[in-house]
DNA sequence: AAAATAGTTTGATTCAGATCAATTCAAATC
DNA sequence: GATTTGAATTGATCTGAATCAAACTATTTT
């Protein structure tokens, strides 16, 4: 699900074009309607993307963090159609998109690699459609906490431990509930000790069991 | 929002690497989990794209048609993630993709282009993502209608009246919805005199008033 | 340390949409 | 033309999540 570029590749594509910058929490990465550039690199921290309506709805569009790509939505129009915004302090390699364009010429699997992952941000988005479509918020929410769980553990951190960076209205957002929703559904999976929420801190008791919660909505608890 | 491409560019991709093929109505283009091996252009017809998980949910992820591109989110793997129905007899043109990444090192114009459409996918994604994150159900199948009618008027037919190719379930699916709660909000808006539906034919009567239903949450009517 | 602010939890109530059920309608098929 | 089958509409009821509201907790700011 995540769009990933490990290690060795970013520091390829740094060393040929490569520009550091620094986002304090809160900072803007970019925003709706600026001048598409680059794309960037998340080289740590963590970023939540989102569209808002003229009517001023807002969604949440996804959570990223290290390794993965930002920007790939302003590509077709050439200006940013989200926010990027850092729920920590972070810092992204700026990737100029026109010498990323170039160097793809002559660096025929570095193209190949580029279209993999803007192939799979396609299937992470159908993989979120298939979420807001058909599940109910228990479900939203387990599937959302394995998929940071998953997220986690391939950076080397805790599957099973971490602490969420953003606001359960944030969460809510991207899962398509109310802020309040979220909670009772964190405190039904705490209630059933499959997982412990303290604040923003999340401690995932029974990965398997909350597995299930993600798949059956036919199960009777 | 549509990913096009336009007669003369399919013409360009058709020159060097084109294989025709016909799928009869109800015929599967591609199946979740086959080999990928091209993308495919649609010349003619109508199509659905839906993925299923496990347990027998099935979300319907696009509708597509003439002139749009697909199989985009297959490049990642190298496996089809999703099964692409014709909702019509239909006609589409084979694009073996590791010939359309050669052609692209030497055709750059061809390999922009080629992104551009990958990112607008992205872009269409995150519109839906809106959708069924935010908004109600009659919101859900204005923006639907809306989005139709565009497409048909870019592509020479009325905007006006046309008539839908798929069943209230899958336009339900699509949306988020319940197939019931997709005709009510049909009728709601036929009974506003908005638009005049008569089984699969749709007439938009007042195009300016279906645009304020689908930004409104808040408009009491 | 106190005050102010932002975020979280929990309860009570409401409501949009799901579900269940019954017709109606349309299109294949015989 | 009659029959079967799939799709659409409409009504009645139920329910999950939204909304409204209040209390509580954490984090900044002063």
């Amino acid at each position: 699900m995540p769009v990933g570029l490990n290690d060795q590749e970013i520091h390829i594509l740094g060393d040929v074009v490569s520009h550091k910058r620094r986002i304090p929490r809160g900072g803007y990465l970019h925003r709706t309607g600026i001048k598409f550039q680059s794309l960037f690199a998340i080289r740590s921290g963590f970023f939540k993307t989102c569209v808002l309506e003229e009517d001023g709805r807002q969604q949440v569009t996804g959570f990223h963090m290290t390794g993965e790509l930002l920007g790939l939505d302003a590509i077709s129009s050439d200006l940013h159609t989200c926010d990027a915004i850092a729920l920590e302090d972070s810092e992204v390699c700026e990737i100029p998109f026109a010498k990323l364009e170039e160097i793809s010429l002559v660096i025929p699997s570095l193209m190949r690699h580029f279209h993999k992952i803007m192939s799979r941000e396609i299937v992470r988005d159908h993989g979120v459609m298939l979420l807001l479509g058909s599940m109910k918020a228990e479900e939203r929410l387990a599937t959302f906490l394995l998929n940071l769980s998953r997220r986690f553990l391939m950076r080397g951190y805790s599957e099973s431990e971490f602490n969420l960076r953003m606001t359960r209205e944030e969460i809510g957002s991207y899962l398509g509930l109310k802020l309040e929703t979220v909670s009772r559904a964190f405190s039904k999976l705490q209630d059933e000790h499959i997982i412990t929420v303290d604040n923003k801190r999340i401690q995932i008791n029974d990965i398997a069991r909350l597995r299930l919660k993600m798949g059956n909505s036919s199960c009777v608890t």
